[in-house]
RNA sequence: GCCGAAGUGGCGGAAUGGCAGACGCGCCGGACUCAAAAUCCGGUCCCCGCAAGGGGGUGUGGGUUCAAGUCCCACCUUCGGUACCA
């Protein structure tokens, strides 16, 4: 209708079997691969190496290993767990702990779940930023989700304990705690460790003593959500499990402690903490009364910026110190709060030996009373209270010491990703069915094999059941289909998976389908792929810059790396479109319309109360027919001093441009407006508005004006006045004149131009200057409105192949062409001639001092020095000149003349 | 908190460091009309002035420059995203 030229032989719908039997095959492609990190590739899992001990163990276990490597693979994850709803819930289905629907608990609990080794190819969707051609903001957002760190891994021991407890206790290989830190040189500031609750060595090393404190604080932990551990825990909670690890450069014993802002998913689940260092651990520290102790030394800028700096330089370094020191400290210490009586006191002390120097003494207090300062430094410095390291800076020793644990075999270098594999299975039943079958043996139990489908086999449909209700236990619904279930293949039996693909597994590669839609044999037709990939521009919604669009990536570079698709990157250029929002309303806060709501009925305003999370406001509207949106007028509002008022009451009104929504009723249908105003007035004046990256709000006085428009360019061309379509007598085969040839052209550069960046609103506003020049021609060549209406098409192209038919085909009964007879449709882009944009004569304005004072209008070729020249010699130049000397003379050729006086 | 985007007339918005406000909406005046709608013509950033002309002006405060909406520094506001990633 909108007149878009979509292809609709290239339609695919990703629920239909001719589809999603390709989805299925690409994850059997996952499936098949295993990530080479040597070589930076995915490759086939028959090209896997099998280490010698493993093959020594037989079959089972190379299958086991194989399994371990592809790029889908099962796991153990935690989901939300809702018994009464019986079902799994999403994260935003979770709220406080309880489901979102009926308020029942939900608890986290390990299901097993098809993943998929995202993190595999987390360098290269990092790499290959680079060679996209993105909006900045998305290749920064997908970097830091993607959120790669280097730092190292390091070993802390666990000490032999007297009662056998702990360490191996019982006979298990765990004698240390690994970490991962990106600040290995903050080492000798590590006080405490701290495991996430859930990590596996939690249970090993609690001391029974603090046994039933560890195990609340666990139950407590896993009845929360991720969203809840993170958001709303402002305040660090914690619980010591009674163990200690060595820290591995100064051998001390340093206690262990659970929290939850540590999470099990990132690093290796354990920290150590340098409170000194760490905003995180420095807040714990601070709850929990563990030691601090600083090993970088901040600069002293940052010192100057501390309370510390501030207390001891508002006191005066030189006089005020000795009055402590003389007996007077009772005096001081009443009129200084704690801290800076603690402060005092310290400073005294470091007074008497090392002097007055302000920043000598804030120094010493840093390096021996950390707990002083209000906050703790987090970036780089030089090294202090590190042995052998002192005096290093942050870099020099993150290097150092890394070798130095490497060649002591403590730890190592090691890069860590936030982005963590991608949880592909759902409990649900509406998806793809994976195409696996899981071995059963003879009683019927999983042997753990696991056998794909091949694509013969391929699409596995859905099967059909009565109802697609969750089971009432963790077993997706799928297992109620007990026909389809259990399979006999090869003589062995297999019980088919029953979890589905989530909704982004055929999103994930619809525009390789569109390339090829109706192909059988393949995905896609190699040749296709090589013609069309890869997607030369991708115009989508921001809200898609990290998932979808990092998924995409992903799978097109395991396809890439099969041999499946050509090129590396599935699409080169990208553009976010701006959401388009409702018409500008205005509202009153709940409270404000409470008092005075009388006067507001007495102006026959209707109301419409929306609720959001944190206010209530009520949109005043005009009464209308049902369901028409009506916001206020211009009219029914006053401006007084920068505040909207409701006219005639001092209540002031608040105006704004919202999301279109039911709630709120500003819905604008595209269809009412296609009704009433055309298809090409809609399409123009969504272009129209403003960029299209932009936010912008909707306006209807705007879609009239892109429609008076468009009526206008009508009128150029064609008699209104007649019942057919007929030329107007002013449209006549004549050459045009110069100017507007040179308007003409400079037309097309401008579309052409703006085309090219996606500057639709302004090459629509040069087209409406060109009309407006042509409106006032008598005479209008054929030949100019041929040319406008090609640059016209893409904008209006309803109106625009009516007017070119018009232009092109000699009247007749019908008035219309045949047989593709007066379409533009084939024609050619026009050019413009750049000869034939420049004017005999311009005007240059000339300024004195950097302000206009006049405008001389020269030749338009005239020379540097003409144009001084003519711009000293214009009269009004002269008489403001006089008495002055001229200092410096600027001259732009063919833009302005700048004369600097004294 | 952090990250990102944006602040320009009454409104949507234009301006490779070079005449701020193109184009459109709205508004004002005029033409056409018995009248209205539609259409056409002219005007429309603010202040002083009859005018010629002058002064001010792109969220705020500084800075760079002959010249800043545009570049730099600090801040304010709005919108969007995100959530302790060691």
């Amino acid at each position: 209708m909108l007149g878009f030229s979509y292809d609709w032989e290239r339609e695919v719908d990703t629920t239909d079997p001719g589809y999603f039997k390709w989805t299925q095959w690409i994850f059997l492609v996952l499936f098949d691969t295993w990530y080479d990190y040597d070589k930076k590739k995915g490759r086939p899992i028959s090209e896997l190496p099998i280490p010698p001990d493993v093959h020594a163990k037989g079959e089972s276990a190379v299958r086991a290993y194989r399994d371990g490597k592809r790029l889908a693979y099962q796991a153990e994850v935690p989901v939300n767990w809702c018994s009464a709803l019986g079902t799994v819930l999403a994260n935003e289905e979770v709220i406080d702990g309880k489901s979102e629907r009926g308020n029942h608990p939900v608890i986290r609990m390990p299901l097993r779940q098809w993943l998929l080794r995202i993190t595999a190819y987390a360098e290269r969707l990092l790499d290959d930023l680079a060679n996209v051609d993105w909006p900045d903001p998305i290749k920064k957002m997908q970097h830091d989700w993607i959120g790669k760190s280097e730092g190292a891994e390091v070993d802390f021991d666990l000490p032999p304990s007297p009662s056998g407890r702990g360490v191996g206790a019982e006979g298990g290989p765990a004698r240390k705690i690994r970490v991962f830190t990106t600040r290995p040189d903050t080492l000798f500031g590590a006080t405490y460790m701290v495991l996430a609750p859930e990590h596996p060595l939690v249970d090993v090393i609690t001391t029974e003593k603090q046994k039933p404190a560890i195990e609340a604080y666990k139950k407590q932990a896993a009845s929360k959500s991720d969203f809840e551990r993170t958001e709303l825990a402002k305040k660090k909670t914690g619980v010591f499990t009674g163990a200690y690890a060595i820290n591995p450069v100064s051998n001390e014993m340093i206690p262990i402690w659970i929290a939850d802002y540590v999470l099990v998913s990132y690093g290796t689940g354990a920290i150590m903490a340098v409170p000194a260092h760490d905003e995180r651990d420095f807040e714990f520290a601070r709850a929990f009364k563990l030691p601090i102790r600083p090993v970088v030394l901040p600069p002293r800028e940052w010192f100057e910026k501390t309370e510390v700096f501030k207390t001891i330089v508002s006191m005066g370094v030189d006089s005020r110190f000795k009055a402590p020191l003389e007996g007077k400290s009772d005096h001081l210490a009443e009129t200084l709060h704690k801290f800076e009586a603690d402060i005092v006191e310290k400073v005294a002390q470091t007074w008497q030996t090392q002097g007055a120097d302000a920043h000598k003494i804030i120094d010493n207090l840093y390096r021996q009373s950390i707990e002083l300062f209000e906050e703790c430094y987090c970036d780089e410095g030089t090294a202090i209270n590190s042995g052998p390291f002192n005096g290093q800076t942050t870099a020099q020793f993150k290097r150092e010491i890394t070798d130095w644990l490497e060649k002591d075999g403590k730890g190592q270098r090691k890069i860590n990703y936030k982005l963590r594999d991608w949880l592909f299975s759902r409990q649900r039943y509406w998806g793809e069915p994976f195409p696996i079958l899981h071995e059963l043996d003879a009683a019927g139990q999983p042997t753990g094999a696991i056998e794909p489908l091949t694509l013969s086999e391929l699409p596995l449909l859905l099967p059909q059941v009565e109802d697609y209700k969750p089971t009432g236990n963790p077993e997706p619904p799928l297992a109620k289909a007990k026909a389809w279930l259990e399979v006999t293949k090869n003589g062995k039996r297999y019980r088919r998976e029953t979890n589905t693909m989530p909704q982004w597994a055929g999103s994930c590669w619809y525009y390789l389908r569109y390339l090829d839609p109706k192909n059988e044999q393949a995905f896609c037709a190699p040749a296709k792929l090589q013609r069309w990939l890869s997607v030369d521009l991708y115009v989508g919604g921001a809200e898609h810059a990290v998932l979808h669009l990092l998924y995409s990536r992903f799978w097109h570079k395991v396809l890439f790396d099969r041999g499946h698709v050509p090129v590396a990157e599935p699409f080169q250029r990208l553009v976010n479109q701006g959401m388009i929002l409702g018409e500008t309303d205005y509202h009153v806060d709940a409270a404000v319309y409470e008092k005075n709501r009388s006067v507001i009925e007495k102006l026959g305003l209707q109301v419409v109360r929306v609720k959001d999370e944190e206010s209530e406001i009520c949109l005043l509207r005009n009464p209308s027919a049902a369901g028409k949106f009506a916001p206020l007028t211009e009219e029914q509002i006053a401006k007084e001093r920068g505040q909207t008022l409701l006219k005639g009451t001092d209540i002031e009104l608040v105006g704004r441009a919202d999301k279109m929504s039911k709630a709120r009723g500003n819905v604008i249908n595209p269809d009412d407006v296609v009704n009433e105003y055309g298809a090409d007035s809609l399409r123009l004046y969504e272009m129209f508005m403003g960029p299209l990256e932009a936010v912008k709000p909707w306006s209807m006085r705007g879609v009239e004006g892109v429609y008076r428009f468009l009526n206008r360019v009508w009128r150029l061309v064609i008699d209104d006045r007649l019942e057919n379509v007929k030329l107007l007598d002013a449209v006549q085969d004549v050459e045009p004149d110069k100017e507007t040839m040179r308007i003409l052209h400079h037309t097309i550069q401008r579309v052409t131009h703006d085309l090219d960046t996606m500057s639709f609103n302004t090459a629509i506003s040069a087209m409406m200057e060109l009309t407006n020049h042509l409106t006032k021609q008598t005479v209008r060549p054929r030949s100019v409105m041929k040319t406008f209406m090609l640059i016209l098409s893409p904008f209006a192209p309803h109106l625009a192949e009516e007017i070119w038919n018009a232009l092109t085909v000699p009247p007749s009964p019908s008035g219309r062409g045949v047989g593709g007879e007066g379409t533009l449709a084939y024609e050619p882009w026009p050019t413009y001639d750049e000869s034939l944009l420049k004017a005999d004569t311009i005007e240059v304005p000339v300024q004195i001092n950097g302000k206009v004072r006049g405008k001389i209008t020269v030749a338009a070729d005239i020379t540097k020095e003409g144009l001084e020249a003519a711009a000293r010699s214009d009269e009004r130049i002269k008489s403001q000149l006089e008495g002055k000397t001229i200092k410096k003379v600027i001259v732009v050729p063919g833009k302005l003349v700048n004369l600097v006086v004294a």
